[in-house]
RNA sequence: GUCCCUUUCGUCUAGAGGCCUAGGACAUUGCCCUUUCACGGCAACGACAGGGGUUCGAAUCCCCUAAGGGACGCCA
């Protein structure tokens, strides 16, 4: 038999850290049994999918060293590989559901359906779907089938038991089948959900092992009966640790960078990156640090994965960069790597048009620009003090900002000149004012070029991390504040719809 | 709240019953190298969550408790 493991990204947002993370331990088990490693896009939310981020996914984990053998740009032999390429497969399946019985329409609303969570929860139960499709006549259902009628189609689950998920890691997992919903499997707009695209696509493509972030755990005996629904023997499923904020906490784009292009922009090294990664949860056999790729395809093994949620821990990364920047570059290799970086034509190009009126040598550029070539910025509580802001003007124009711009998908100079100019005029604050504190956070300094064409240049990442940054330097709300500036930060967004989050 | 997972230095981890007086790495501190800073070298600090078993012997196996985390969506 051959080994076959899949990555399968929601391409719902930035390319995330965890991605990689889970690709990696995909590709080297797949690769280190001489098997293959496939990249499928589950973009079955059609409301959040957008092919930017699809491409970014792909370019962010090539980028990496992650390479795929079957997949949406590479094709393969069980594509198409972008499951809204294959409605049909799936509404065939659920059909086959529905007429062996294991499946079931459900005509309830949205509304309906918080209704009776609230319910539920105010009777202390947990939220949980109570069967109300399952009373319907068969001809009741026909008629409003019928009549088109909004319809879902779900699961059936057993009673009572308890199902058992065989876990390579974890061994023997027990979960009563009294805590497993009745799931959508396909949702009103007609596409599937995750976890029947998930079961029918790894049954198709030949997936021998899923190996996933410990969030699924929980609904493992969804998949699991629906493998025996259709008749199929499961893969192998294997549950990683999750990686954690300092706190402990899921890894969360809230509390740390999480994007792939941040670590990118950054200046870390592909290699750095994806070695530190293999760090997370793995080790060598000889406990050594410092490994490639390669190095770790011949010395993997699944066994040696521990448990415990690991910390994504910014200052080993460091070290480890540094460790690859010195032993593994020349100067020459170096020099390449640099320009490569941000000393190229595509780069300096957007820069140079920003800086050109304001020199008078080119000896000026640097000392103007340079904070288009930096990382995070060294600024003090003191440079944030200016006459015109008090000091608690400055932490709420930060805070909001910085929650804006994280909820900002579009990330363009219109948009982001708009969101910005609406939290001014709901802070009362006149615009020019309001910038201070945002140039200081982003540019290092109260005067620079046009900040928004610079947060534009510098990256949805990079602007983010700058700002929280600042935050973390001015003091960011107490737990205290916290409520009242998040009621006051919906209340300048619930009107303009465009942004936030 | 319910269910599930996890638990070795602050952090990443080694450890598959005796090799453990628990090893390494990051961070921190000190010293050396050095015109400075870094790099590098040396050293120090620092952990088996708690309680019960099993065993001649437990960080390792079992049970309980606690803590942390995850899930409980027509998101994935």
């Amino acid at each position: 038999m051959t080994i076959r493991t899949r990555i399968a990204p929601s391409p719902t947002g930035d390319p995330h850290v965890g991605t990689a993370y889970i690709a990696l331990f995909n590709l080297v088990f797949a690769r280190q049994h001489g098997g293959q490693f496939i990249l499928r896009i589950e973009d079955t939310d059609q409301v959040r999918s957008t092919r930017a981020s699809e491409e970014q996914i792909l370019e962010s984990l090539r980028w990496l060293g992650l390479g795929w053998d079957e997949g949406p740009d590479v094709g393969g032999p069980h594509g198409p590989y972008r499951q809204s390429e294959r409605m049909s497969i799936y509404q065939q399946h659920a059909r086959q559901l529905i007429e062996s019985g294991h499946a079931f329409y459900c005509f309830a609303t949205p509304d309906e359906l918080d209704e009776m969570r609230r319910e539920q929860q105010a009777r202390g139960e947990t939220p949980r779907y109570d069967g109300r499709g399952l009373e319907l006549s068969p001809s009741e259902v026909q008629r409003r089938l019928g009549a088109g009628e909004p319809h879902v189609i779900r699961m059936k689950i057993p009673a009572e038991g308890v199902c058992v998920i065989d876990d390579m890691l974890r061994g023997k997992i027990e979960i009563p089948w009294s805590q497993v919903d009745m799931q959508v499997l396909v949702k009103a707009d007609g596409m599937p959900t995750y976890h029947l695209a998930n079961v029918v696509d790894d049954h198709l493509m030949e997936i021998t092992h899923v190996i996933r972030g410990e969030e699924w755990i929980s609904s493992a005996p969804k998949h699991q009966l629906l493998y025996r629904y259709f008749g199929w023997n499961q893969p192998l499923f294997c549950h990683m640790p999750l990686l954690r904020n300092p706190d402990k906490s899921k890894l969360s784009k809230r509390k740390n960078p999480t994007s792939i292009n941040y670590y990118r922009r950054m200046g870390y090294l592909p290699e750095a990156l994806l070695n530190y990664l293999g760090r997370m949860g793995w080790s060598m056999p000889d406990e050594r640090e410092k490994f490639s790729l390669a190095e770790m395809l011949t010395s993997f093994d699944l066994q040696r994965v521990s448990l415990g949620g690991p910390v994504f821990d910014v200052d080993k990364l460091n070290w480890l960069n540094g460790q690859w920047l010195r032993e593994d570059l020349s100067a020459d290799a170096l020099v390449q790597r640099f320009r490569d970086w941000a000393f190229n034509v595509d780069y300096l190009g957007q820069i140079i048009p920003h800086v050109q009126k304001r020199i008078h040598t080119l000896s000026d550029v640097v000392p103007l620009a340079g904070f288009f070539l930096a990382g995070m910025l060294d600024v003090k509580a003191q440079d944030f003090e200016n006459a015109k802001l008090s000091a608690d003007q400055v932490r709420q124009i930060l805070q909001f900002s910085s929650w804006y711009l994280d909820g900002e998908r579009a990330w363009n100079i219109e948009n982001l000149s708009a969101g910005l100019t609406t939290i001014a005029q709901a802070m009362d604050i006149k615009m020019r004012d309001f910038m201070i504190p945002i140039f200081v956070a982003i540019a290092g300094k109260p005067q620079a070029p046009s900040i928004t064409d610079a947060m534009g240049i510098l990256g949805a990442d990079i602007s983010r991390a700058r700002v929280r940054h600042a935050l973390g330097v001015v003091g960011g709300p107490s737990k205290k504040e916290v409520k009242a500036w998040e009621k006051q930060y919906r209340a300048i967004f619930t009107s303009d719809s465009d942004a936030g989050e």
